[in-house]
Parts: C-alpha cells; structure tokens; sequence
RNA sequence: GCCCACGUAGCUCAGUGGACAGAGCAACUGCCUCCUAAGCAGUAGGCCGUCGGUUCGACUCCGACCGUGGGCUCCA
C-alpha cells in the first residue's frame, strides 16, 4: 500500500538531511500522512515540516525543502514532489503505481481492502437485544444495521468478531408481558381484568390473547393468577424470540450467539458474580440491601445489587453477563444501547473495574434514536396506546437494502430523521440507488463486452499503460481508498463513514462512464478497461457487502 | 440542579489539528442517434450556536454560556 511506502520514503529523507547538515538532529514522532482534500495538492501529503519547524527553529518551508531535496529517487511510486502552503510535501504518485490497484484487487478479491489492525484480537459485539416480550421497533432496526455493520468493518479490519444477542428472558420485563397476555385473555373471554400499570399496551398482545382462546377456550381460565401468567410467558416468549429472529433475518442480519439471561441464573453465575464481589470487598450491605462501591471506580453513587427482598437487580445479572463475557476470552466488548440507557455506562464500567478485568475492555456505543418520517410529516408513536410503527413493516415498506443503508449514513451520536418515502423512492435522490446502480451499470458492460465479442482475458502491463483519461485515474485511485477506510471506519467504530465512501466510489465510476467507452475498437484500451471495470465492481461489492446491502447485476 | 450527546447551506447531515468547509434533498440551467438518463455537467446557497483560551495553524482540542435531546430508581 502506498503510505508505508511513502511514509518511509520521508523517513529516509529527514534522516538523510539531518545527516548531510542540513537540518539539526531532531525527533519527527509520528509522521502523518494524509489526503488532501484538493486534488491540485497531490495524492498524500504531510505536515512534517511544519510539525518540526518550531522544534529546530526554522522557516516550515525551508525544512520542507531540505527534506524534499534528500527525498531517494523513487520514480516507481511517485511522479513528483511539492512544497505547498505553508509548507505541506505534497506527493504525486506515478501514474503506474495508480494502475497497479487493478492487479492488488485481482489478487485479493473479497479479501481486498482488508488490513490487519486489529491483528486478531477477539472482539464480541453485542447489539439489538430486545426484550422478547414484543415485535422490533424501527429503532431495532438501526441498531441491528450498525452492529452489523460494524461487526463487519471490524471483521474485515482483523478482528475476531462475535456478534450476540443477549436475550432478557428473565424478571419483570417477561413478566410484565405474562401478566398483559393475561389480563386481555380474559378479558376475551369477556371477564373482569385489570390491565398492569407497566402492561404493554400494543396491539400484538390483544391478537396473542386472541389467539389462546381461539385454540384453548377457556382452560386458562380455571388457574389461579400466577399459574396462568407463567404458562402464558413460557407459550408466547420463545414465539415472539422466535419471531424477532425472523425479523432479523428478514434485515439480513445473523447473530452467532442467542445468550438467555435464565442461563445465567441457572447457572449460578449471577449468583457467582455477586459473591466474587463481595469476596473482593467490592460490596457492603446496608438498610438489608448489597451494594457495589461503584463510586470507587468514577460512578456518581453506589449501586444495588441485591435488593432488600433479597431479588438480584439487574444490574446484578448484568454483571455477571459481563464477567461471563470476559470469561469467555474476549479482548474486547462492545455494547450498542440506546441513548436512553447512557446513565447506564458509567456503573457498568465501574462494575467491570471491581471485577478486575479493566474499564478499558467495555465499549459502550449509544445510538441515538429514530424519528419517522413521511413526506416530511412525523410519523407519531405512542407508547401509551402502543402504537408504534414496527421493523417488520418499515422492512416490508422499504425494503431490507434502503433501511440498512439509510440506518447507516449517520453516525450513531446522531439522531436519524428515516423518511419512509424518500427510501421508498426508486430515484437518483436516494443513495442506496445510486450506489447499487453503478454496480448494475458494470454487470451490464460486462454482459455487452461478451456478447459484443470483446477480448475478456487478462490485459498486460502495456494495455494497462493505455488507462490514462483523468476520470479514470481518478476512479482507480478512489479503489485504493478502501484499506485506509475500512482502518478508519473499525478503529472509530464509525461504519457510517462507510456510506460516504460507498457513495464517492460510485460518483468516480459515473464520472467514468461518461468520459470512457469501455468496449471500444482498440484491443488494448478494451482489455485494460474491463479489468478496470470489474475491480470497480469487486470493490462496491466488499462494500456493499460490509454495509449489509445487495449489489444487484440488474435494476 | 448534576451528568452525557448534539448545534455546520433553506432541509437532512458528513467532516481524521492543516491548504479555498463538503454531500444529498429542495431551487435554477444544460446534456440521451451512445456499454442502463436509477446517469452526467453547471448555477445559487455558510458569522461551522456565542464568547474566551491553547496552537505556527481550530469546524476539529480546552473552558464558560445559550439552545435541543436524553439520563439522573432497592426500574429494566
């Protein structure tokens, strides 16, 4: 790749110029080599001169110059060298060099953009986790698409990655969902019910209820509460995990790990977990409840582990859900919550202290929410009337590929106005088109270069000489673009960088396309062409493909 | 009140301490005898919330303030 290369190249030529006397003995750091953002400014540029100007007392573009003039040739990666600005070296590479992407992409195939910081460490992301006691919101939806994401970009960057859905199987939540199962049960069946004050109110819960007393009657009836409420969980949960998954699946996304919070507590590991603190001196008692010390690792106050009635909190399995992480091996953890649960953090992490593994180890990402739109009107959700406007209707609305993309082109700190229209759109004002259409666009040159009779063999050094319209040197130099993106976008855990780059990768290709033929009368320029043509073709699928998103051959 | 995030074009948002701040949408103007016009080219649009600080250099880092959203349970 391209910045080692040049990135040594200014290496040697400080240590050169300091040996020559040039300039006085000084310690670079770390070089940074960047793009520029104009084209006119090369295809990398560094600011070393003016990092080290101030150190030995000189003008920053006198450095550069020194530096500049003890620059090794290199002429098989760079074309020309500039001092710009305020004294910037900026570098041109050879044209050559530019071209030899198509044969790295060749080679590497889907592998191609990979690179290897994350040198193996294993990583578990942990994303959606909804409580199974209801269909996915749109808000899943981007959680599922950004972990997925990421899980991927990370992949592709060198991790070890793990994607796991941990499931809430266990304690009020399941149980709130019994109990409202139970109240609409009966009151089908035309009896006196009262409706739990944290019941869920959706819909959903009236067609479950419906549903029973369709294929049982009243046989649930004759139970007493409790009796009835546990029958009702241990029927509809694993239909509505089953459900969700289904969901999931729809959106293309596919967890390697389902982790139930009841294993956890028939294992003894909540248990196990609570006790370790204690051992450790990491929790007191006090007014009959066990409290973690949390305020000893930056959390505001101590927190409950154990409630006076002696239940466990949740934060108590939560801990243990995290210890059993870590147990497990992983180097990393990364946790996408909701920003509602941002107060959340800060106790986990200190949990994750006084267990001993390191804060360090917990990543926390919160993703904003999700506000619908529709034709610029907000879409209105109710929690009180639980009304809400599930995943599994913006997925058939939509469809997979226009809500992944769209849950992905902003960040996760920000919240995401999803216009259900604009998506639905099939029209160059929606990215997910365009970006998929330059890849439809190719599959169809490719079909007409083979039937038009074109030489689809392999082009040699020499026909790939004959790449030299500007368009498509550009194109070629966005293709290498990849590596540093798929660096960037796992090291930041920032996949929505992602979209951008997909859509600038299709823009060159457009651009392209307008200024060359590919299928031509020169024999050449055609072979070079179509090599030039389905490296840009790989490239959008690894892109695609890391996005979650089709690459279809036609539109 | 305290904690966190955000504040960039009319709208929705990108932006890695660097050079003249970007995209899409919306508005306006052109371009199909052609491998897909789901495309291309162009015009217009900015006090990067405000004020200070650090730096050779700040949209970017630090502080204060203003605005928006979220959180501050022996809830999950």
């Amino acid at each position: 790749m391209s910045k080692e290369q040049i990135t040594a190249l200014i290496k040697e030529g400080l240590d050169r110029a300091i040996a020559e006397g040039k300039l006085p003995a000084v310690d670079a750091g770390r070089i940074e080599l960047d793009r520029p953002k104009r084209k006119e400014h090369g295809d990398w540029a560094t600011n070393l001169a003016l990092a080290v100007a101030g150190k030995v007392e000189m003008n920053p573009r006198q450095v550069a110059e020194a530096i500049k003039d003890s620059l090794p040739e290199a002429p098989d990666v760079i074309s020309g060298v500039e001092v710009a600005g305020p004294g910037f070296i900026n570098f041109h590479l050879a044209p050559h060099f530019v071209r030899a992407v198509l044969l790295e992409i060749e080679e590497k195939g889907a592998g191609f953009g990979a690179c290897k910081v994350g040198a193996g460490r294993k990583v578990q992301v942990e994303f959606v986790s909804a409580n199974p006691v209801g269909p996915l919101h749109v808000g899943h939806g981007r959680w599922a698409a950004l972990g997925d994401a990421l899980a991927s970009v990370m992949s592709h960057a060198g991790y070890d990655v793990e994607r796991e859905y941990y499931i809430n199987d266990y304690g009020t939540q399941v149980n709130n969902f019994g109990l409202s199962i139970s109240a609409r049960y009966l009151e089908a069946l035309g009896m006196d019910a009262e409706f739990p004050e944290s019941g869920y109110r959706g819909q959903y819960i009236d067609d479950i209820a419906r549903r029973i007393v369709d294929q049982h009657g009243d046989e649930f009836a004759r139970m007493p509460q409790d009796e009835r409420v546990s029958a009702f969980i241990e029927m509809e949960y694993p239909r509505m995990l089953g459900s969700i998954g289904a969901t999931l699946e729809h959106m293309n996304v596919v967890f390697d790990v389902w982790f139930s919070e009841r294993e956890l507590y028939r294992k003894g590991e909540v248990e196990q977990a609570v006790t370790e603190l204690e051992k450790k001196g990491q929790a007191y008692r006090d007014t009959g409840a066990l409290w973690l010390r949390t305020t000893g690792y930056g959390d505001e106050k101590d927190r409950v582990l154990v409630r006076s009635n002696g239940e466990p909190t949740y934060f108590a399995s939560d801990i243990a859900y995290h210890r059993d992480k870590m147990l497990r091996g992983f180097d990393l953890i990364i946790d996408i919550w909701g920003a509602d649960h941002h107060g959340y953090v800060a106790r986990m992490k200190a949990a994750m202290e006084a267990m001993g593994f390191g804060a360090e180890h917990l990543e926390v990402i919160l993703g904003q929410l999700v506000k619908l739109f529709r034709s610029g009107e907000p879409v209105t959700m109710s929690k009180r009337t639980g009304e809400i406007v599930t995943l599994d209707e913006l997925l058939d609305e939509v469809g997979a590929d226009a809500a992944r993309y769209f849950f992905l082109q902003r960040s996760a700190d920000s919240p995401l106005d999803f216009d259900i229209e604009l998506a639905k759109r099939e029209s160059p004002e929606n990215p997910v088109f365009y970006v998929q259409y330059a890849h439809a666009r190719i599959c169809s040159i490719l079909t007409y270069a083979a039937e038009s009779g074109a030489d689809m063999s392999a082009p040699t050094g020499e026909d790939l000489d004959t790449l030299t319209e500007p368009s498509e040197m550009d194109l070629l130099r966005k293709l290498a673009e990849l590596e540093e993106m798929v660096e960037f976008c796992a090291e930041r855990r920032a996949p929505h960088r992602l979209t951008g780059y997909a859509e600038e990768l299709a823009q060159a290709f457009h651009a392209f396309y307008r200024d060359c033929r590919v299928v031509t009368e020169d024999e050449c320029l055609t072979r070079a062409r179509i090599f030039a043509v389905r490296g840009v073709r790989q490239v959008l699928e690894v892109v695609l493909g890391l996005l979650g998103v089709t690459a279809p051959e036609k539109m």
